[in-house]
DNA sequence: GTGAAAGCGCTAACAA
DNA sequence: TTGTTAGCGCTTTCAC
């Protein structure tokens, strides 16, 4: 059942050099030549040979990786809580690889992360084979190619980074499928087009945000319902114009496409005794919702998998530093559907 | 950040033994006097010393696990694929840690799985370390204790059993979660008890649906629908009483509490030309049941997470033989409720 | 009942 | 550019 594995020394054996050599020629470290790194790579080919990663990780040196994401506080707190969560607690079990990650809780709002990334690429740049971020703007983009191009391996958390780099990979979310997903339970929720629907699209700066919307708007179109479209991220810039939608219009669903925006309309709900009779679709799962799920407030939310992300981010990361993994293969999660029923099982 | 880890090594100097002897007070192993595992134990806690699992299994002997679940055959397919693929694809990475698999794909079906724990008994318990299967008779219980007793170190899937056994762990699913989120959904689609529910509640034999199907109507009757209820497993034995009530009564709502009986209900429904206009909400996910969610046949499915059983267990399993852990902790999967837009992520 | 010693397969440092 | 070597922390076997 299981064939005997093949070893360095074996490969060794069989290209007649030393242990020394396969292994420079494995990890393409420097100080072997094109021709013998060239047969010897052929033989680890031909014999499928794999390193042990128990033996590897009893000698190799430690790896450090660092995490630089927003701080899970005031408004971001929804949506980074359960990335931070999912992250610390996959590093725990890091350990024992020999992989050990330093933490870095940003003040800086996700636009501006790349000063972040800044101050580290100049104050450790040496001292860092691995980095967890997240890339919105092109600014921040620039900075992950300049920590690609030190040898970093770097894995994005929703992010789309479209060059083409072997150090860098993305978690993703299947964004269209999500505003999908919400149209769909909230056509059955409804069964028919009898007023209208309020739709915060969020951050239209966002990638994530702009396809989730979209996605969700064309569906529904597709229905045939009504769309009143609300630009804005966060209570400040959309509580004037829902309020006014709320008290003027006939508002039978109200659709979010965001963590912060789902908390600010079942707060404003709640405070002007609304929302029992609308049926209210949501975004991501924090505890802060529960109040609102049990008043019937919101009746669901398309979850992201926030814990989920963070864990794969760091799996990926193990990848790329233990298996020397080197293709970019980008991991895309799928959206589900939590109601008052389930949706603590996922906080 | 890292506190440099204690070792075997630490120990043996700390008791003043070697380290042989650490390694057989750790252990359990015979050859060692209580007094001298007790000092040594006492040090292991204080110290909080770990086994390096990255040096344990570099010289160890080989484990091997057997797993013994019914073959995806003819209507077992549906529920046992899932778990199959899940053992299966957690079982490779196994390997590394020289833990080694046998796939038993049993023709029994699940209430006779006891005779085929009866002949790997028999026939190879020596060679055994671990066992996964599933239990939902009592006659399969008996045997399992006995692999118990022997040392065998045993995950259960999808499983109720209760004896305190230290060697013996459970993976479940929350099945009243799942029938209130199943009648949650239901409600939302449905919005008035206009006409009846047809409940196909399984195989009464097993906990899993009974529990299930107990719960979806406690909850549908709280909304106050009307249930006509159905018992049998499998086409066969549902087929006629479904039929008349389908052609007799005015049904608004079906449920299925099981893979099996939400295909075949499709099936008939397809046959018959029926169903768009009912609101149909099954039990887990497979290929089959594509057509019928592109149809609108099928509106939602509960979601059991096979696949995450699978390679739990595995996982279990891992954690059991490698990090001799052995505090008998079960785990609990969260229901999940799927439909068209995300059904094909979760195949 | 206990200790001593030989590696497991690999990495990193040093020697040639 | 290549070879040699000393362990990493543990498990197992054998000797006492």
């Amino acid at each position: 059942m299981s064939k005997k594995k093949v070893t360095l020394k074996e490969i060794a054996q069989r290209t007649g050099v030393s242990l020394g050599t396969v292994h420079r020629a494995i990890y393409g470290k420097s100080g072997i030549s094109e021709e013998t790194r060239k047969r010897i790579l052929e033989e680890v080919e031909r014999s499928n040979y794999q390193v042990d990663e128990a033996a590897s990780v009893l000698k190799r040196s430690a790896k450090r990786v660092v995490v630089v994401l927003p701080k899970a506080q005031k408004e971001d707190r929804f949506y980074f809580r359960g990335l931070w969560r999912g992250i610390r607690q996959a590093a725990q079990g890091m350990e024992q690889y020999k992989i050990y990650f330093q933490f870095i809780e940003s003040d800086y709002p996700l636009s501006q992360m790349y000063k972040e990334l800044e101050r580290v690429y100049d104050e450790q740049l040496e001292e860092i084979n691995g980095l967890i971020t997240i890339a919105d703007s092109e600014k921040t983009n620039v900075w992950i190619g300049r920590f690609a191009k030190r040898g970093v391996s770097t894995v994005l958390l929703s992010s789309y980074y479209e060059e083409e780099n072997q150090l860098v990979s993305c978690i993703k979310v299947d964004h269209k499928r999500c505003g999908a997903l919400a149209a769909e339970f909230m056509n059955y929720g409804l069964k028919k087009p009898e007023g209208k629907i309020m739709m915060l699209c969020g951050d239209n700066q966002l990638y994530s945000n702009r396809i989730y919307a979209l996605n969700f708007e064309k569906e529904m179109e597709n229905y045939g319902y009504d769309i009143l479209k609300v630009e804005g991220f966060g209570r400040d810039e959309i509580e004037e114009v829902c309020s006014s939608y709320l008290e003027t219009e006939k508002i039978q669903g109200i659709f979010m496409s965001n963590a912060r925006n789902t908390y600010s309309i079942c707060k404003m709900l709640e405070e002007k005794k609304m929302g029992k009779d609308i049926l209210v679709v949501g975004t991501d799962v924090y505890e802060e919702l529960a109040p609102y799920f049990e008043q019937g407030i919101v009746n669901a939310v398309i979850c992201q998998y926030h814990w989920d992300q963070g864990s794969h981010a760091v799996q990926k990361m193990h990848e790329y530093l233990s298996r020397g993994v080197r293709e970019q293969q980008d991991k895309t999660l799928p959206p589900v559907l939590l109601m008052k029923s389930n949706f603590e099982c996922f906080l």
